[in-house]
DNA sequence: CAATCATCGTTAGCCCCCTAACTGTTTGCC
DNA sequence: GGCAAACAGTTAGGGGGCTAACGATGATTG
């Protein structure tokens, strides 16, 4: 729902046509592009209602999560790994992470604090920061809510056997990394994840 | 760009982890989930960047490629098939096109109206309707930038192989279809197209 | 030490999307 | 004919992105 998109796509046919009068349009790369943004919104869409239907958006889930993997990977971790970011998190990191800026992560922690789900909390080092932190509604929340956010995000993937899905994450990877290659720097692919679910 | 997630993905351990404190999560469901929206995402970013430099937002993107192609579909229609829905449409029109509300669409309208790509002119038989047209600059701004809209398109999918594509729409349908299905009606697949490239 | 520069979080203003309600017009059914 | 229902487009208000700029604090460096 997100994204703007021709509700009907093109048929094959009609790109086949178009082509003539583009020379630029190739047929099968336009397809693929199309058939990418639509299956990624139909996606999101369903998962989308999931989240409207338990008064969350995207976004505010996106900050629950980042925060909630900060709990919960000391927990889960086991001896070795390194501590890979337990604890607050500032409002620069959880920008960072959710890949938006300084200024809409503002936003979405005031909401967030607004109905209770976080708090500032001052840095006692360094006066500019602060730590944001999941108050235990939101753990709540969380754990009455993943269950059937996992199992939604399962059943779009039902149609897909267990090599279809391996084949698929290939071929949506090749395309992230020419993306990321296209846009500017030769893609961060080796940065060092480390993230539970979601 | 539109959609906010996760700038880095789990590692695939990193969900397996997690599969053990919560069971309804299917591993590879979630990283064939992820990655779809991810790659969605960065084709999508690829192709704003193009429609930012000139100045132009998908929304309103795809209101001109909808009236451009009743506009050129006769042009290039060979002589079976049917009109198709050529000449100017209305907004209700347009918004069913474009999959948004009638009420996003009046505002797209007005923007594109105030930029002088379109005009409203009354219907003379039912003073409900009006119809919108594009103007010459809007028919010299597509031909323009069409060009370069469709060899990015066509880049971002480079690395993938004839076969390849073939088999990533094939997925994608599939995925499509299954969002559909969980959303509500049986999918309203063969719902009559026709239309030219976007 | 002081001036400069970088960084943090916030604010202000814009675009685009949504829902809900409103005005005006046509249609349909007594 | 007249009145209710359906429909077209708009408006109002909200959420969630963005950029650009700001004050406050910290780091750097002459």
């Amino acid at each position: 729902m997100p994204l703007l998109l021709l509700k009907d796509l093109p048929r094959y046919e009609c790109l086949l046509k178009s082509a003539k009068e583009f020379p630029d349009l190739d047929p099968s790369a336009a397809e693929a592009y199309l058939h990418l943004l639509r299956a990624g919104d139909d996606a999101f869409g369903v998962s989308q209602r999931n989240l409207d239907a338990h008064g969350i958006s995207q976004g505010r889930f996106c900050v629950l999560m980042l925060l909630w993997r900060s709990v919960h990977l000391s927990a889960t971790e086991l001896a070795g790994a390194k501590p890979c970011g337990d604890g607050p998190r500032t409002p620069a990191e959880l920008a960072e992470g959710a890949n938006v800026t300084r200024a809409t992560m503002t936003g979405l922690i005031d909401t967030l604090e607004r109905d209770g789900f976080v708090k500032r909390e001052p840095d006692p080092v360094d006066r500019r920061m602060l730590s944001v932190r999941l108050t235990a509604k939101a753990e709540r929340f969380l754990h009455d809510f993943l269950p059937g956010h996992f199992r939604t995000t399962a059943r779009i993937m039902t149609t897909l056997s267990e090599s279809e899905r391996k084949t698929l994450v290939r071929l949506l990877t090749k395309i992230s990394t020419q993306a990321a290659e296209m846009v500017g720097g030769p893609a961060p692919v080796a940065a060092e994840p480390c993230l539970t679910a979601f």
